[in-house]
DNA sequence: CTAAGCGGGACATAATACGTCTCAGTTAGG
DNA sequence: CCTAACTGAGACGTATTATGTCCCGCTTAG
């Protein structure tokens, strides 16, 4: 027997791309709220008077209203699409793509989100949600939380909210300094999702280029030894994936780590380790806080990455066996399945 | 969590509409079918344009073809309308409105189809197909299955199809003559549904007026009492109700039968037995064949009427305690539930 | 042989959707 | 304090679509 669904495919395939169409502008507007109409036509591609003609009927049923500041959700509007979200998925075969990706990468989760970070970079701010909601589904109390830096990242920190099986959750830093712009910091991030989640958090504070000597003497320190030991126990880790050479130039690294990089034919980089298309390391960042084997010993690992652009680097990385959570979107899952199983 | 459904019309208001008005033209195609789109449209009191706009949308679907004769649904129409039955039924509320009859009448099941057969004749057809449908959810190999007569009844046997699982089933009447008019009649329907079923059948010939002594004579003739015997051992029974007084008008019983069935308030008339309104027997057609004691022994009776002009009399028959699968119509259901409930 | 029923084509009209522009009010940033 | 950018609302002519109402050539049952 199929599923209402798949029937109602076949009995009203034009309905369901009108459903398909005010599911897309809720989901916009939950994220640009307030906001005008022109400038969410402008995002959703589609006209103004299109959108108008949507917003009016919405307005209408009650899922939004209007003001002078702009358009917001209501109470109603966001429950809707909370309930609409798993329906969506099923209608646009996201359901399907999860299933194969699940599969074909052999992890025990994968969560994908329409659309494709590579061309609306909004896309990064749903991953965020969608992990923020993965997250959400452990027990948190008291618990350590690691996080990396990146956009991603960031879209992950943007999205958090506070909720009340939160408490004592601390967040902490997976490494010291990468190198990264200070907005992508982990550190920064890391406050960030504190401050949002409304818990603790607390900074590791690493300068970027460190002697031998004064590198064995920082983690020596005892406020440094401690938070050390804190976060290589962070029973959870959130981290983003990234393309080895966009990384490694970001991080303005030496010419010979990027030769290094370019040799071994580096194409994944995560949480300050670099990876081959068979994910093995082929070179790592030295500084201090998680290394790879600590992620063994962490009940949950949540990797965030979409973009079609960062399939490859996103197939190297989940090579390495790391049990992890997939959050990613629709480009880099239909890359992933074509670069995989074709 | 809201269902699917309920969604959907916030989201899609008008949807169930248009979904209920290609499942009626689905559903009328298939008791009509071939048949044209001026007929079709005047069936459904929808004007040719409308339909003709439906029609092209749904052939483009794939679920129906025209030709020359008329249209006809596809293999995956059918296919696409009988899974879409039960969700229908669930849309209309007729799901709720067979749980609160099987509640009201106190009887194991209830089987509602839309529509009113007082209005629509159709409706009789859709409860015939109904009843078959049940019917084919018993192991019917090697069974006896006894029918009435009825304008009901007739139409359930022309929706009977063959199926593997009616090996060596056997249609019997389960009276004798009764007095209805020859397309009317058990021994008629019996037929036609054993021919429908590609099973075997056997009739029971007896005149309408009968001396005691050519009764019994009759009863003691090899041939006939070797099927009185069947008859009885039916383990499956199907039947219809009908009115009392109708009933005894049709069948052209004598003024003093009528006057009997007048005086004693009986309402409701099943195999020859005419009932009040409490259930009790105030009357019985003296013929041979199955009697009322014998009900108990089966194991599965179905009794299909339909219309809200037979609402009383299902109500009065059922208070017989028979435990019976009823197979009737919306306009039935609604106003034996007014007059139970309120 | 004929009358009724079939699908398909055609067309004017009504209803709806859409693109485009205007306007007055609000607000954020200089 | 001012202005530039943004807000919702209104308006209006034009496509596009839906609908009612024909007609035509064909097949088929009676």
């Amino acid at each position: 027997m199929r599923s209402l669904l798949s029937l109602q495919q076949k009995l009203l395939p034009d309905m369901l791309e009108v459903m398909n169409k005010r599911y897309r502008v809720l989901r916009q507007l939950r994220l640009m709220q307030p906001i005008g109409r022109r400038s969410l036509a402008n995002s959703l591609d589609i006209t103004e008077r299109v959108l108008r003609s949507e917003v009016t009927f919405l307005k209408d049923q009650g899922l939004l209203e209007m003001s002078i500041q702009g358009m917001h959700l209501t109470e109603e509007g966001e429950q809707l699409l909370m309930e609409l979200e798993p329906v969506m998925n099923e209608v646009s075969g996201l359901d399907n793509l999860e299933e194969r990706l699940k599969e074909a990468l052999n992890i025990p989760e994968v969560f994908i989100v329409p659309g494709d970070s590579d061309d609306t970079p909004w896309v990064k701010k749903e991953m965020g949600r969608a992990a923020v909601g993965r997250l959400k589904k452990f027990q948190l109390t008291r618990r350590v939380i690691a996080v990396t830096g990146g956009t991603t990242l960031a879209g992950v920190a943007d999205m958090m909210i506070p909720s009340s099986d939160m408490e004592g959750t601390l967040f902490v830093p997976a490494r010291g300094g990468l190198g990264e712009q200070v907005e992508n910091q982990a550190n920064t991030i890391c406050a960030k999702m504190a401050r949002k989640a409304h818990t603790d958090y607390r900074l590791l504070h690493v300068p970027d280029q460190l002697s031998e000597e004064a590198y064995q003497s920082l983690i020596e320190e005892p406020g440094v030894k401690d938070l050390l030991g804190i976060i290589k126990s962070a029973g959870i880790v959130i981290h983003g994936i990234g393309e080895a050479k966009t990384m490694a130039q970001r991080r303005k690294s030496t010419l010979d780590v990027i030769d290094k990089i370019e040799q071994e034919h580096a194409v994944a980089e995560a949480f300050g380790y670099y990876f081959n298309q068979s994910g093995e390391v082929v070179h790592k960042v030295k500084t201090i806080g998680l290394q790879l084997e600590d992620l063994e010993r962490s009940e949950l690992v949540i990797a965030v990455a979409g973009g079609r652009s960062k399939a490859k680097a996103i197939e190297a990385y989940l090579k390495t066996g790391i049990q992890s959570i997939l959050v990613t979107d629709e480009g880099a899952a239909k890359a992933l399945l074509e670069g995989t199983s074709l």
